[in-house]
RNA sequence: UGGGGCGUCGCCAAGCGGUAAGGCACGGGACUUUGGAUCCCGUAUUCGAAGGUUCGAAUCCUUCCGCCCCAGCCA
């Protein structure tokens, strides 16, 4: 959090130092809508906000909507409505690749006109054939030289929508022999015939990454221009560029490394087979790496920044442990989530000693970490319900919790010692267990000090509302599912048991309302989040950090 | 075998010639009206390897080894 220094900064400083951009920092986000926002793309997003943030800039969200048959608008409100919910803000600065493709065109005219693009009528194989290979120079295009004129003409005819798709594109003239095999003659321009989610029809030739992408930035007057690893090799085309057209911009582009994290899909493809084929039931299922699954799940947005703070920004390739994540969200539940009390497997217990039809109630602080966040009342009376792990007919050593003749505390509430287990006679089947309780214990300590090794979460019989608890758990069982052998299928690492398991549990009365999204503290169950789904008549709670749970499983 | 990157503790990551930060994980202890809480304490004689320069190197030089990316009219 800043206390050291990553290199992006550090080389903004020197810029900054040199006078460059007059000491502005513009960066921007820009994603291509043609899927969802995931953990990998918060990395992203906390950097260039972040950046921009700290050196008082300004960072645009720009959709990179290049290629229109990959793109869908579902995807560009989802992007938006995660990048607002992650806690950042882009202003006016709202903008798309595609309301330059006017601008684009144009510079790319100018580029012909310079006799640095040219159309060619190369199809794909032969373009590739002509590329050349990694170790041996490619070679010249035979319509490397065509006429300014026919070039000019032939360009035209391609917007126009004379040409089907393939038949020719348009390519920026660099040389065919270079070492870098991004700049042998790239494809700046190819035909689409295919509707735009925002131009409609009014285009059929679209502009590539690679020529959009710089043109764009610097039409923005971005300064600093973030990207991930891959795009290294793409930075001297990125550079030529903007050197061969008339424009006075010319921002710096950075790469970093993109995120990776144990256990977790990261790539696009597969997380859209897993949607599309239903593995899982939308992008937002919780137990996807998407910014719309890990906020269902119950992930808060400050966590999410924090974790991005704490991992850092660097340029070598690595996997981040999954738990460091989970870390951050505890932390931050820690602090702000509300304790309460649930019972996920009931077992009832009668107090005897407790007068029938009594109900009293008793005084429980909402969270240990935050006094402001106050008190609660919890209704107690004669019939409760505690935890059925939480008694032992025949207690092994240092069970502390309840059992024969042992007493324990219930939290907030009495001390209660265990008299009697009533059984059914033919099956055995524990159905209640009585307990004497101590009225001096009232509010869960005695006047004579004495101690007692146990206390127990509990709810009211009589007052107890059902819900219904999901023990969502981590979907992948390798730890680089992103990274497969020949031959491997990711979807064999799919946990089997991470699909919903629905547990009917009794809670305390004042979860009944709830909205969804609120975080709880279960007493010894961990954290969890109120779903979407909740009815008024039923609370429905998504568990939010399971890897832990998944191995303790696993390793059964 | 062309080009571009990267190699510091199990996982991230500082360090940029002056004698190895920090976080996560892990281990041990304390405490607690249930913690997956909190608080202590511990954990790289060593920086991919080997040479060299230097009083002194993770930091400079040389060679070697390993990993990642690039042959889409995807981004």
């Amino acid at each position: 959090m800043g206390e050291t220094k990553d290199f992006i900064r550090t080389f903004i400083d020197e810029d900054i130092k040199a006078g460059k951009n007059g000491g502005h920092v513009e960066t921007r986000f820009p994603p291509e809508p043609n899927g969802y926002l995931h953990i990998g793309h918060s990395k992203a997003i906390c950097i260039n906000f972040g950046i921009a943030g700290d050196y008082n800039g300004l960072c645009h969200l720009r959709f990179d909507d290049t290629n229109p048959v990959k793109e869908d608008v579902e995807y560009v409100d989802s992007i938006m409505e995660d990048v607002k919910w992650l806690g950042f803000d882009w202003g006016k600065h709202l903008y798309y690749a595609s309301d330059y493709y006017e601008k684009i065109y144009k510079y790319a005219v100018e580029l012909i006109n310079k006799s640095k693009a040219y159309v060619c009528d190369l199809n794909v194989d032969e373009i590739r054939q002509y590329r050349g290979t990694l170790t041996e120079p490619g070679k010249n295009s035979p319509y490397r030289n065509r006429s300014l004129e026919e070039n000019l003409a032939m360009f035209e005819k391609m917007k126009k929508g004379e040409f089907p798709d393939g038949k020719c594109s348009l390519r920026a003239k660099i040389d065919m022999a270079h070492p870098n095999l991004n700049m042998r003659d790239p494809v700046i321009y190819r035909i689409k015939h295919a509707t735009h989610h925002r131009t409609g029809d009014k285009w059929c030739i679209y502009p590539t990454y690679d020529y959009a992408h710089p043109v764009s930035d610097a039409i923005e007057k971005i300064t600093h221009s973030l990207c991930s690893l891959e795009f290294e090799d793409h930075r001297p085309l990125y550079d030529w560029v903007l050197d061969n057209i008339t424009i006075d911009c010319h921002p710096r582009q950075i790469e970093f490394a993109r995120l990776n994290l144990t256990y977790t899909v990261m790539s696009k493809r597969k997380l859209l087979e897993l949607v599309q084929n239903k593995f899982v039931s939308g992008w937002d299922d919780p137990r996807l790496p998407t910014i719309s699954g890990l906020r269902r799940r119950g992930y808060t947005s400050g966590s999410i920044r924090d974790f991005c703070d704490r991992i850092g920004i660097a340029k070598s390739n690595s996997t981040v442990d999954l738990a460091l994540l989970e870390h951050c969200i505890r932390e931050d539940l820690n602090k702000t989530a509300p304790r309460v009390m649930v019972v996920l497997d009931p077992i009832k217990v009668v107090i005897t000693t407790y007068p029938d039809g009594q109900v009293e109630e008793f005084d429980a602080e909402n969270n240990p970490e935050d006094p402001s966040a106050g008190t609660r009342k919890i209704p107690f009376s004669k019939t409760i319900y505690i935890e059925r792990e939480d008694f032992r007919e025949d207690p092994p050593k240092k069970f502390f919790r309840l059992a024969p003749g042992q007493e324990v505390r219930l939290k907030h509430a009495y001390y209660i010692t265990l008299e009697k287990v009533i059984k059914d006679e033919k099956t055995g089947e524990i159905l209640e267990l009585h307990c004497k309780h101590d009225p001096q214990s009232r509010g869960g300590g005695t006047p004579d000090n004495r101690r007692v090794q146990g206390t127990l979460h509990w709810v009211s019989a009589g007052h107890a509302i059902d819900a219904e608890v999901r023990l969502y758990e981590n979907l992948f069982t390798k730890s680089d599912p992103d990274n497969t052998k020949e031959g491997e299928d990711f979807k064999s690492f799919i946990n089997p048991n991470s699909l919903k398991n629905l547990i009917n549990c009794k809670a305390e009365p004042g979860l009944m309302n709830l909205k969804p999204g609120l975080r709880f503290q279960f007493l010894r169950h961990g954290y969890f989040c109120v779903d979407l789904e909740t009815t008024p008549a039923k609370p429905v709670f998504n568990r939010i950090v399971t890897l832990r749970d998944t191995w303790a499983k696993l390793n059964k």
